[in-house]
DNA sequence: AAAACGAGCAACCGCAGAACA
DNA sequence: GTGTTCTGCGGTTGCTCGTTT
């Protein structure tokens, strides 16, 4: 082989990556005209690309199969069933992505690290009302949501309990456990989509008033059994209704939402202020018996769903 | 006007299982 | 039965673009 040609070769088989031509999507469409959406490796084998096979799936998966949103944002609806999907299945995003047509578990897999990352900075980003983003994405975005009323506070009060909140409720829980944990199958119904309106809620509501006791409150809280009432509320439990302890498989969570209510406590007149009693994983569990937690399994990976 | 920042998206990587030789 | 290749999936990264400062 002359030079020329191990040059040619050696060309041949470097592989490119990075953002696709139009020209490298046409020879992909052909490709799947010709031999259908499969044989990937030989695209590169015949010389059609210098892509692999395993970039030319994805390409034409996500960007050039037919029927797909593309470039169009998920509507009330899909984010719905993605919410419930996801605390169906966990994260098998091409399982969800099935029930949703034109969206591919790439988009699945993006609007929900989205989503997290708005969640996110709801918990734990203290807003800063003196200087109100206009047009703030991450807020249109919540308050799309329909029904919802965002709680309207003062910047003051705001500002009061902002930090405190975020102290016995963001600092410590991953937000990902608070997913999981009111995301659960028994959970879950077409309400569920409310859950960061309660998030907000449970930002913004001043220590020492019960979150869930606002008249304001636009949300049907009913509809989340364990989220009707309070822990340390006697109620609490029966609230949940039929589940006992067997059909709560999960309620090792059910802990995790009481550092605010903790931090709560700090609030009823026991003469003890939030820096006198801050709050933390620690002191928090410090307030249970030492084996109030021993029957409780660990959550399953999502995998085990 | 320009730099900084953040959100959203496209693409890559590593791994696992299936299919095949 | 075993090794190799292919396919599919989930996690992660990096780029682009819009917004804010």
């Amino acid at each position: 082989m002359d030079g020329k040609g191990c040059h040619m070769h050696d060309q041949m088989r470097e592989i490119k990556k990075g953002p696709w031509k139009a020209e490298e999507d046409q020879v992909l469409i052909n490709h799947v005209k010709k031999n259908g959406p499969r044989d990937w490796s030989s695209i590169r084998s015949n010389g059609l690309l210098q892509r692999t096979g395993k970039s030319c799936r994805l390409r034409w998966v996500n960007k050039l199969r037919p029927n797909l949103k593309s470039g169009v944002k998920f509507s009330a609806e899909e984010e719905r069933i993605v919410i419930e999907l996801q605390a169906e299945y966990g994260n098998k995003w091409a399982r969800i992505a099935t029930c949703l047509p034109g969206r591919t578990d790439n988009d699945v897999k993006n609007f929900w690290s989205c989503r997290q990352k708005r969640l996110a900075r709801v918990l734990q980003t203290p807003t800063k009302p003196s200087k109100p983003q206009k047009n703030n994405r991450a807020d249109s975005v919540l308050h799309d949501v329909p029904s919802f009323k965002a709680p309207k506070l003062s910047s003051s009060t705001e500002e009061e309990f902002s930090s405190k909140s975020q102290s016995c409720l963001s600092s410590y829980i991953d937000n990902s456990e608070i997913i999981k944990m009111v995301s659960l199958p028994d959970l879950v119904n077409p309400n569920l989509l409310n859950f960061e309106q309660n998030l907000l809620r449970l930002e913004f509501t001043p220590p020492g008033k019960n979150p869930w006791d606002d008249s304001q409150l636009h949300v049907p809280f009913t509809t989340i059994p364990a989220l009707q009432s309070v822990p340390g509320d006697p109620n609490f439990l029966n609230a949940m209704g039929h589940a006992d302890a067997s059909e709560f498989g999960n309620a090792a969570h059910l802990p995790h939402v009481q550092p605010y209510f903790g931090q709560e406590r700090c609030h009823q007149g026991d003469g003890r202020g939030e820096n006198d009693n801050p709050v933390t994983p620690d002191s928090f569990f410090d307030d249970f018996p030492t084996d109030m937690f021993d029957h409780i399994e660990p959550l399953p990976s999502p995998s085990e769903w």
